[in-house]
DNA sequence: ACGACGACTGCAAAGGTTTGCAGCGAAATA
DNA sequence: TATTTCGCTGCAAACCTTTGCAGTCGTCGT
């Protein structure tokens, strides 16, 4: 029933190959024609076959985003980030949520794999290996991770980690507790690396608690392990772990920052709701997004080219594509979740801040950000 | 570079048809040559080219879901739960997100409209007449929106807002304000129905603040109207503007319950992790997001006889699909959010429940529920 | 012993589009 | 005026599958 190209020729009484021309290379067919053709189209309602130009273009304007959980509040910035920039190079981001299961993402890479011109895989749980065979089978970006020979882009969670962590020893906290991610995250493994690091350097106290759940179900979970270890102050994974804690916490009596400071990792808009208003570490998630299908799209090239008539397949060649990795920066927002460790004199309520980071004169209600570094190559 | 069915043809040295028929009508062909061919199949990594059937069969096995606001909470179970479903009967889901305009609707409904078998509208903005005029471009589903003709499935908020006034009655409040919803949400339009005419039959007074974005700025904004207006009670679109209201309210110094008691309508995980607990009406979002893929599938007929030799275009004929309409049960949920009105005696926290609905001896924390009605058709 | 039937497989057309090549008339050049 | 060039359009192959039809061959019934 949907009008295809034919019908549009026979009513303008051209070629269907002068069709095809109005709509792909406008500037190969007279104008008089090309209105003449472009009014019959509109009149018939055509649009034309995306699938079957893709059959022959082998591009089918589409790129797939692999997410792991949609419900996450993180997620949602990067998919529209990730959307507007893809439409205005007139392509369409197909989402997957993959209920943080690596089995599921394989199986969606697989499924994605021939009607999509190349996938961002975000935040993967699944192994190197298995995503570096997989690039083989399509284009592939990977966001939060690092993996050798792929397009990535992170976000720099290692500086925000110490940032985080210089913050809380700045307020004389020692003992520290981390809220590890779920397992198979790089993102998790390079937060721990980093705050222990920090720590160290710090003389504190680090306690490691996980791999868990990344969502506030499996913060809440932990709240009693956190207060058996004697922590007086927590980084948490994600924002939602530690306004997950922080229910936690409350319900155990405990109150927050005053008996546990808490910090989180993400800068959702939720952790701007909470009472007291989360302290965390702001990532910018929109600008991987953006990022992310820019790298995909940056060889647009036109259908490189194929022989279309020749027989054997023509040795693939140095269509490599340029494998940089983007490193975003991110900010500490000191909000009102933080505040003076046990060894801290009777300081008058907010941060005082004597820790070697940036400047941070933050009252709570007026946060202030010390911002980490770009690493980009 | 990728292998085709003719490589696997050459490779288990059969042609292309038996090669085809061994994925999607096995029973046809000879075990022992189709263990063969798919040998050789997985040995190449071939996949059928889902493009290429959707060519010929008509069916791409992929479902649009076309969301007002991803980052909504509201949205990711139905997302979820629609992609589960799917799923189970092969298909994927594309998901795209419109940012609450109805512009954005239209074009994605019509990029979508070649690559998949039908979409699903999620709380269209756009007029009853465009959407009409759409679904004969490609099947639709409507949901959370009613459309003459077209299947919808819909969450029974005008019982929710019913219930919800009541129990703002119950509690002793008369000057209850409505915060509407995004213009042209037929959901809004439901909710200032049945929450007039719920207000009216108790006697009470209604103001109705909107149209206003959905969102917790939005909600935000409207403090200083809702103490402008006198109201002691709230019923907020959804709770996204509940919540938002409840910040802007304790920035102006007003308590919650205390001064104003406040509603929402979703019954978001966020809802239940704000101070004050939100009484809310819980929807049955993840129900929504199944049915409405059952109903869209629910004549997933074998492509739909087609004279592939034939010259003229055979007559549609009576492919109707039913258009049913599903009306989905909503509970209130009753937290800590709301409490007695000004000339409720002293009754001593709780809420002292008198209203006509079923039993909700609630306490706050224990939150108990009012259930609505299920009217399907 | 012969015809019918069944299981299996090959043949070729079709689906909607893009694109290299060739054709054509007219304008520009020699 | 003859010849090249250029702008435009038509022709037909190709992309990868599916599927109605026809052919082969062996089995069964009579």
């Amino acid at each position: 029933m949907p009008a295809t190209i034919r019908d549009v020729a026979r009513a303008s009484g051209v070629h269907i190959s002068t069709v095809s021309r109005t709509f792909s290379a406008p500037h190969l067919v007279n104008p008089e024609t090309r209105s003449r053709v472009l009014a019959c189209a509109d009149d018939l309602g055509y649009r034309p076959n995306r699938a079957a130009r893709a059959l022959i273009t082998g591009r089918t304007h589409n790129i797939g985003l692999i997410i792991a959980d949609i419900a996450n509040p993180f997620f949602p910035p990067l998919i529209k980030a990730a959307e507007s920039q893809a439409r205005q190079r007139d392509y369409h981001v197909f989402v997957a949520d993959t209920n943080e299961d690596p089995a599921a993402e394989e199986e969606l890479v697989h499924a994605l794999a021939k009607q999509v011109d190349g996938v961002l895989l975000c935040s993967p749980r699944m192994s190197n290996s298995l995503i570096e065979q997989l690039s083989r089978e399509v284009p592939l970006v990977v966001i939060n991770r690092q993996v050798a020979g792929l397009p990535a882009v992170v976000m720099d969670v290692g500086q925000g980690a110490r940032l985080a962590i210089d913050h809380l020893l700045g307020l004389g906290h020692r003992d520290i507790a981390l809220l590890s991610g779920p397992r198979g995250s790089w993102t998790s493994r390079e937060i721990r690396r980093a705050a222990a690091a920090a720590v160290r350097a710090g003389g504190g106290d680090l306690t490691v608690l996980g791999p868990n759940l990344p969502t506030e179900t499996g913060g809440t979970a932990l709240a009693e392990q956190v207060r058996r270890c004697g922590a007086t102050a927590v980084l948490a994974y994600n924002d939602l772990m530690a306004i997950g804690l922080m229910e936690g916490l409350h319900d155990l009596g405990l109150r927050v920052p005053g008996d546990v400071s808490v910090v989180g990792i993400d800068d959702i808009t939720l952790s701007r709701l909470t009472r007291p208003k989360l302290t965390t570490v702001a990532t910018p998630t929109a600008a991987a997004g953006r990022t992310a299908v820019d790298m995909l799209l940056q060889h647009d090239s036109p259908a490189a080219t194929r022989n279309l008539r020749g027989g054997g397949r023509s040795s693939a060649g140095d269509d490599r594509r340029t494998t940089a990795q983007v490193m975003l920066q991110t900010e500490l927002v000191i909000r009102d979740s933080t505040g003076p460790g046990p060894r801290a004199g009777r300081t008058d309520g907010a941060a005082g801040v004597e820790h070697p980071g940036p400047h941070c004169p933050a009252g709570p209600g007026s946060p202030a950000v010390a911002t980490g570094e770009v690493v980009a190559s």
